[in-house]
RNA sequence: GGGGGAAUUCCCGAGCGGCCAAAGGGGGCAGACUGUAAAUCUGUUGUCACUGACUUCGGUGGUCCGAAUCCACCUUCCCCCA
């Protein structure tokens, strides 16, 4: 296709267990957009209470995309959502109406965003396989010294300690021929694919988004999430990438008779405030418009404020 | 009633006369991250006027040049015998 046009899309971000879903579904309706989740888990079928999908009757409200979209045995990537999403999106723009990108995924955001991982597939598991050996055999730190010969900026722009970003490194030089600091300086010139408009939503307090967590946590072990892991555990072949969500693989363990019920409980409330303080380390760094809720009582469904708030600068954005 | 053991920084837990503001882990806080991203990784965590000073290791009082580490008593907890 020759017009690869920049379309305009809003999105909606910000930690875990905010309140995205339901601000996103009121914006849609208020705006005759479509949701596309931009979530790394919400991908996988079957795995519904655990990743907090918007339920059936919220999906009925509205259009839901990227959601259900694969099976927990198949291992998924950025670029894979990059592209995909990408596709719903213009979808959603050509039958006229405004794709609101929903999601804790930043990584995922950005990828859709940008078209950066349209590349050529420069993934080698083999070749990963063998790096993740090498480290084994002579230490994580042979295989640095690996890519500080090849590209001495992205090692010094990586840790030592980080293998898997350090393999990856070495991975993009294995099969592109560029290094990594080359291919990202590429890349980043072309124009982003999306024009989007961010939203960030985030409690004042982080004790209150905290207890948030946890309570979502109860609620889902109420509605059934001990019973969901364990049909997702009796799959064979689970894909690494859906092995590690939260709330599954704390139950795995269970499982596995590693630890109790309450401990596997308390484990998935704790992961998952470690991953909302990650989600707002990635999305405080990038540009967004940043949505504020005071209390904890009762916000179930988005206050109208941060709607009207909202509102204001959607209307400057879609004219353009 | 008798005998034994333990009390450490937010938590767990090492330390058992100087090298201890005190290992390690957890938690908290901050951060990095372009194809596993709900992943992976990093820094920091007694106070302050911060290359130094000050206050901490249940309490009080001792011993010693010097104590979280030794002694005495007290408090609390645990175990065993009754």
């Amino acid at each position: 296709m020759l017009k690869t046009e920049q379309i305009k899309a809003l999105a909606v971000v910000g930690p875990t267990a905010v309140g995205k879903t339901a601000f996103a579904i009121a914006l849609a309706k208020r705006y005759g957009g479509e949701i596309i989740s931009c979530d790394s888990m919400q991908i996988y079928r079957g795995m519904d209470i655990g990743t907090a999908k918007a339920t059936k009757e919220e999906q009925a409200q509205v259009p839901h995309h990227m959601i259900d979209i694969c099976s927990p045995q198949r291992a998924y990537s950025a670029a894979d959502y990059a592209k995909e999403a990408y596709q719903a999106a213009m979808d959603i723009a050509a039958r006229g109406k405004i794709p609101i990108l929903c999601g804790g995924t930043g990584l995922y955001l950005e990828a859709v965003r940008t078209g950066r991982h349209e590349n050529e597939a420069v993934t080698d598991e083999a070749y990963r396989a063998t790096l993740s050996a090498l480290a084994d055999e002579k230490g994580a730190e042979y295989v640095y010294e690996m890519l500080t010969r090849v590209d001495r900026e992205a090692a010094e722009a990586t840790h030592p300690n980080n293998l898997k970003r350090v393999i990856r490194a070495l991975e993009i030089y294995h099969t592109t021929g560029k290094t990594k600091t080359e291919w990202d300086r590429e890349t980043a010139k072309k124009p982003p694919k999306i024009d989007l408009l961010t939203f960030c939503l985030l409690w004042r307090d982080r004790d209150c988004l905290y207890r948030r967590i946890d309570k979502r946590v109860d609620e889902m072990v109420n509605e059934g999430l001990w019973e969901e892991a364990l049909r997702i555990y009796q799959i064979k072949d689970i894909a690494l990438t859906a092995a590690q969500a939260i709330g599954y693989k704390e139950m795995f363990a269970c499982f596995r008779g590693e630890m109790s019920k309450e401990e596997a409980i308390e484990a998935i409330k704790q992961a998952s405030r470690h991953y909302a303080k990650r989600q707002l380390t990635w999305f405080l760094a990038k540009p967004h418009i940043p949505l504020y809720r005071d209390s904890e009582e009762g916000e179930i469904v988005p206050s109208e404020a941060l709607e009207e708030e909202a509102a204001l600068s959607i209307s400057a954005f879609l004219d353009t």
